[in-house]
DNA sequence: CGTATATCAGTCAGACTGAAATAG
DNA sequence: CCTATTTCAGTCGGACTGATATAC
């Protein structure tokens, strides 16, 4: 038992191995992994893409609005855009028509960098999905869309 | 904008909505909460089942055993046991054969618990997968199965 | 007034690490 | 000496809460 593989992989009993929320948790935790690592690789954080994709899709926005799509806490938000703006892929300033408000706006760096992780979250997803073909991928996809319309959207401040 | 359902889920970018890995961990979110609230509702945990029913499947076992079956980590197991003795359903007793090793025992009691919790777990899975009908739900954990193949199982300890 | 926004401080569970004590 | 087991004491990021100041 010197494997490193083989350690820590004796199976477990049929009615875990096959029940369908622990393959979701195990398999989330792989694939959450596989996109954090690979994004610190390249100095970033889920967040960040969340925000920025969201931001070159629908425009400027205020902190709460990009927590409402992005389903970041608002409080956590706080941090990631500060993140963000250090490196000058978005600005923060304040709305002149609601002084409660700031309006977060995607800069020209923002959407370079943008490009770059597109890329590679692509890669990485195709990291975790190696094993389907397209169709099952797309199987999976439809799957868990059901799924999530089903229970609404991202959890949540409710 | 008074809907609670309404307020929470401003539709995401369609980069993200469709984003598997998105996806799963979103899924998982809201599975890991039913499971999580369903079985502290019963004065359970996700890992009191995983480790009742690894030794009804496969008979007393070391921690470190329970550890590798179950994906729970060997620091966490302690506490786990602890629970689980405190409430009559293991016995944690010196294997006489390697004075190392704690041998955990399945009591009768044990055994009724596991009984209910199956049920539990059952219905509760039945609200994730609401959704979705038997074939569909097969397809899944078939998909998942070979994603979590692939990866190697639990994470764990490597 | 009540409500939304941005921020801060902090809790909480879960995954994970490091190292001790004990025993093979 | 080296390795495995159990246990303890922590760290670390992520989800989440509560409170406050400010503005509508």
């Amino acid at each position: 038992m010197t494997d490193p593989a083989e350690e820590r992989n004796t199976t477990a009993p049929a009615r875990l191995r096959t029940l369908p929320t622990r393959l979701l948790s195990l398999v989330t935790m792989h694939s959450d992994r596989i996109v954090t690592e690979g994004l610190a690789g390249a100095d970033a954080r889920k967040w960040h893409y969340a925000v920025l994709a969201t931001l070159e899709e629908n425009g400027p926005a205020s902190q709460a609005e990009l927590s409402r799509r992005t389903g970041v806490y608002r409080s956590d938000l706080v941090a990631v855009i500060n993140e963000l703006s250090a490196r000058g892929l978005v600005e923060r300033a304040p709305d002149p028509a609601d002084r409660r408000r700031n309006v977060i706006t995607l800069t020209g760096a923002g959407r370079d960098r943008l490009r770059r992780l597109d890329a590679l979250i692509g890669s990485l997803a195709d990291e975790v999905l190696a094993p389907l073909d397209a169709a099952e991928r797309d199987q999976l996809t439809a799957l868990l869309t059901r799924l999530l319309d089903h229970h609404g959207g991202h959890p949540g401040p409710g």
